[in-house]
DNA sequence: CCAGAAAGTCAACGACTGTTGACTTTGCGT
DNA sequence: ACGCAAAGTCAACAGTCGTTGACTTTCTGG
């Protein structure tokens, strides 16, 4: 595509900007990935986006592979489960609702790519290292049967509302749609395997 | 003129074959659209499945596109929820715990392709139309919500099981399993803002 | 039997992809 | 000031993709 942000020459004046132009290609690559599949996003994009030439972010980064997992690392900050937080599905609810308002990336890099056989090696190992193992800590018996559990949750959740823009979604009241996801995600973490906790 | 004697394969050596032909072209497709997403899945390689040409298999079906709403089409028998069904969260959790095992097709292709531009639109209305809807019409107030949250949860559990293979839905007991998600479907489908109206 | 439509093949186009070798430009150390 | 390495560009390769025009083969209706 043509991105008007070309200028042709010397940006900077000034002095090494290794650092700088590394930065701002990733984040280039973080802001493609994140709304639009692996496959789908090329490093012509990328580097069209960060004003600089396709060679360069190839070699920059090694591959685009390469590039794709530094982008998820870097923009996906793990979700800070409190070790003693009692509220985690209304964390997590907030979280998966109000978040990709504020900043698109996040959930959105994963769920676009797991897809591609070279991003979902990449998306595995980041789900289970900062959202399954993290939380299943805080569980009991299927720990991490759990966990997964409330991440499928949370990634369909993602898939039906930003990028399937599902009506059910989209349209209700954030604030009653967050109350319905906490109690599911509730449900999930209490009840164990033989008895309903929640019978009254 | 003898020299081509290289037709390798007349399959079939008798009559007109065209509905036939069409429908292992689209067996092929819906095999292949169920293991990789829009964009990793050629024609050319539907073509080979099917033992025709290429060409043959976009002029049959008028583009990939439409290939592929077919494909989705005649893969996904909508799940049929009976309009007195009771059982209706132990009937979801079987389909997307066993099905997956008999036939590979149904989910997959759904959970594949949800991102591409082309194929979302087809995606996105089926979910809405053999699924939310037909489900909506079993629940109470935030009935679509309750209904597009259940199916979020069920894609979710697909993705995480069918293709990331997280352990913690690819290990435990399949009977735990269902149990859990069962009981998790439940309660989005009972619970109301102040309490419980499950009714008998 | 024979015309003609349908079924199916072949080769190619044009656009796009990630990647690479060779090149030029820039900045820093001495 | 000079040299050299790093930063960055340029053009091209080799492959894939969906798509299309022109062709041949196969079958069927009159």
């Amino acid at each position: 595509m043509e991105a008007y942000r070309n200028l042709p020459k010397h940006r900077k004046a000034n002095s090494r900007s290794r650092a700088t132009t590394r930065e701002r290609i990733l984040h280039a690559a973080v802001e493609r990935f994140a709304r639009a599949s692996y496959e789908q996003t090329g490093l012509r994009d990328i580097a069209a986006d960060a004003g600089v030439d396709v060679a360069y972010v190839h070699r920059s980064f090694g591959s685009k592979e390469r590039l794709f997992a530094e982008a998820v690392r870097a923009a996906v900050q793990p979700i800070d489960i409190l070790p003693g937080a009692k509220d985690i599905g209304t964390l997590l609810a907030t979280h998966v609702i109000d978040k990709p308002a504020k900043n698109p990336h996040g959930l959105d890099i994963i769920i676009r790519s797991f897809s591609s056989p070279e991003a979902a090696p990449v998306v595995r190992e980041f789900i289970v290292n900062t959202f399954v193992e993290p939380l299943s800590r805080q569980l009991n018996h299927p720990a991490e049967t759990r966990a997964t559990l409330i991440g499928a949750l949370l990634i369909g959740i993602a898939i039906l509302r930003e990028v399937l823009h599902s009506p059910g979604l989209t349209q209700p009241n954030p604030d009653d749609l967050k109350r319905l996801i906490t109690r599911t995600i509730d449900e999930l973490m209490q009840t164990t395997a033989g008895e309903t906790t929640s019978r009254s």
